[in-house]
DNA sequence: CTGAAAGCGCTTACAG
DNA sequence: CTGAAAGCGCTTACAG
């Protein structure tokens, strides 16, 4: 009577007095399998604490899961993707030898329709798992709306949409991420100062910009700090129209002293603040450390950059899905970022 | 004639006209292999650009690979190192499914015996890699020799030695925490301010307050700066020691501004400010957000914590050494982490 | 409803 | 110096 240490689904098998197929059958809910069996393995594996083994789950099973990635594409006006994109090609790299595989699908970001056309692309393979930036409202609505259909899990990175069936967001909080730029704004501030917030994009109508000024405008309140807030929004991102806008705004009795630009394109206004003369340079927070953004940095005309770890963002993205389908943990459906403040010395420490 | 496409060692094998144990030999450069198969086989494995399934070969291999974790006890005053704990603890979960196992081993920060008899603990069991804190200088070096005898990898964690053969450094860069440090003052200073250094620790030789403070002062130097810059190094730390040192730097016509204290303890001067009635608060800088940090830096009386994510430091020092250990990848010896800058305002969101 | 067998891509003795 | 075989802990048809 020789009893082998057994291990798993062959020691369940072994004190049930079954076969390892049953055992496997019950452990993935399969049917096929008597109450009564059921019950007395179910009681062993509760006993034994049973632990599947991922290595030889996924070794056995040949299947490939295959996840889908919808973001914008790297353009040197959007340059900030480039760092989500390199977070998702690393977690990637960790996870293919684990049976996983990622496929890029990028949009442009001043067409719409092109979201819709890589949203179909998607759908058109078999897909298990899928990754994206819901920049588009409606557009993104209609892909989830499917993906609800085919009970495909989706998790929304960077911008989100509220009341939806995301497996999870992994981005920034607005309003608190704007909350501190009103905190960063009162190093500067004088008794007659006034503060400009100012919205370069094209989506202005965005979710995300109205939270961020919600979150600026309510620092300012909550400190009972009297100093007018002006706003410009500029649709047009090239550099004359910018230009247009904010000269008339910076005469020479200007007494604005604060400039919060809501995103990445904080180094257009850098641009015009080095172009022109003015008697005293604001303070200006931007976001996001660009390499355009990084050389304004440096050299003083942008004083902080908020980050939201960008690379992160996008590895984490991709590790959601991977817990969620390979190792069915249960995911947070709010995954937010840190809210990183970067200036000129420490910048070159910051992963991005 | 049916060729199946076979995968890794059996094509390598096919190919070769050898069976699959004579292909191992040669991965794994094992002797016993005549030199003209090893060079037809390595042939063939470059050719057909063989990445080894890690997977299928952690199975296999039934080994279990042993990790060993030598850190500071985490006590009300070292609170610290409960976040790296923490990371340690999330790593090992992470890799244990592939056949890890983690031991810890905790000293005392007040007893540097406790670190020699938790060393020695170490290497009396096998263990295939290490991580440490090498918080007192030459009983970390003891150890790491045996370490280096033992061809025993192991990484050094918040703390460095220079020119240990450590497999990587993980941790702040030191003098650059202080730089930032120094720019943070520059909020508070008016023209006839002071500056005060403050160092509360046991182990004030430490290479560690030499650096930050050497950037502290560097940043001043480097802006021209005149404001004096007092220090004052507090061994013992428990609240009347502290008290009893800074007392006599506030007296009526004090004119301190700033205050950075090198290290977790801020706390403590934060409790000092509050029991004394000045005139005008100090700015006061400190590092890590520990709860009792936590607390002042919600009520204003602590205005920056420098960060250096304690969790991720944890985390990544089990990873290098699994990266290094399984997935045999090189390894930076310098693993720099980001200089976060935490305020009342992003606090909630910080990933300690 | 249950079982017997092959196989995932490797490693590990052991035999010759 | 090389090979034949068993096995790691699972999954997957297929048979009954």
């Amino acid at each position: 009577m020789k009893k082998k240490e057994l291990q798993g689904v062959k020691e369940i098998a072994r004190r049930a007095n079954v076969t390892i197929a049953t055992v496997d059958r019950v452990i993935h809910n399969r049917p096929g399998v008597s109450e009564k069996t059921r019950e007395k393995i179910t009681k062993i594996i509760e006993e034994l604490n049973y632990q599947p083994n991922l290595l030889a789950r996924r070794l056995a099973s040949g299947k490939i899961i295959k996840l889908a990635v919808l973001i914008p594409a790297v353009t040197a006006e959007t340059e900030f993707w480039d760092a989500p994109l390199r977070g998702i090609r690393r977690a990637e790299t960790e996870i293919s030898p684990y049976g996983l595989q990622v496929s890029m699908f990028f949009f442009d970001l001043n067409d719409k329709s092109s979201f819709t056309a890589q949203a179909r692309a998607i759908l058109a393979s078999p897909v298990d798992g899928v990754v994206l930036a819901p920049t588009f409202v409606a557009e993104a609505q209609a892909f989830t709306e499917d993906c609800n259909r085919q009970r495909i899990p989706y998790v929304f990175i960077d911008t989100t949409i509220p009341g939806q069936a995301n497996l999870s967001y992994i981005g920034p909080p607005l309003f608190q991420s704007g909350y501190l730029a009103g905190k960063l704004s009162t190093y500067a501030l004088r008794e007659a100062s006034q503060l400009l917030v100012v919205n370069i994009a094209t989506a202005i109508e965005s979710y995300t910009y109205q939270q961020t000024e919600a979150g600026f405008r309510a620092y300012l309140a909550d400190h009972h700090l009297p100093h007018p807030v002006l706003r410009v929004d500029i649709h047009q991102t090239d550099e004359p129209s910018v230009f247009r806008t904010l000269q008339p705004l910076f005469g020479d009795s200007s007494t604005i002293d604060v400039i919060f630009v809501t995103n990445s394109r904080s180094f257009l206004v850098a641009r015009f603040l080095e172009k022109t003369d003015l008697p005293r340079k604001p303070l200006l927070i931007g976001y996001d450390l660009v390499q355009e953004n990084a050389g304004y940095l440096t050299n003083g005309l942008i004083d902080f950059l908020i980050c939201h770890q960008p690379e992160d963002q996008g590895y984490r993205s991709i590790m959601t899905l991977y817990q969620s389908l390979v190792l069915a943990k249960p995911i947070d459906k709010e995954q937010y970022m840190p809210i990183d403040i970067v200036t000129r010395e420490n910048q070159a420490f910051y992963r991005n």
